[in-house]
DNA sequence: AAAACATTTAGATATTTGTCTAAATATTTA
DNA sequence: TAAATATTTAGACAAATATCTAAATGTTTT
């Protein structure tokens, strides 16, 4: 669960899910969302990857990322739980 | 919800959050639970506090403490958005 | 094979964060 | 009113984090 949340405690990382959300996207594609540079995206990319909230696909010079709602689902379990 | 994903970043901040969910408690017996310094526990219990994650109450001498599960909703509604 | 392109790795740096001790504030009790 | 008790504030410090540029790696195209 540290990871997840750790995941989840950054604007960027939580907008880079979103954009994933619709549909699966190239490294390059996400970065361009973004006024940052390439290499903190693939920074991000990879803290979202440890928690496993997204995962990665090599296709020739690409890598394509795609969102992982499984992990989302034990942090939902998680919140019902304070749910009475 | 920056400031609720901080706060949710961090063991002993969702430890505090599942100590609330059954009973409301005073911040020395919050600090009581754990092997860290009543300073320490009172900034956790702060920025909790920030995020809308609890409320506080002064009895006498005594800070009573009590969980807000309204803001959880609204990140319940975040991870919802991901479910298809 | 060389050049171009996509992505990641490495290393640096400024900021944020979790923790501590010491001190301050506020309240109750003797 | 002085002492005791509960909690927070202040200030310091080490560790973690988000970002950058430069370089490395891997793949495709010319």
């Amino acid at each position: 669960m540290n990871a997840v949340f750790k995941a989840l405690n950054d604007v960027t990382r939580r907008e880079i899910l979103e954009l994933l959300k619709d549909k699966e996207l190239q490294a390059g594609e996400i970065a361009a969302y973004f006024a940052i540079s390439k290499p903190s995206i693939s920074h991000h990319l990879d803290i979202l990857k440890q928690a496993d909230l997204i995962a990665s696909e090599k296709k020739g010079q690409f890598v394509i990322y795609s969102i992982n709602t499984t992990i989302l689902e034990d942090v939902l379990q998680w919140i019902l739980t304070f749910k009475k």
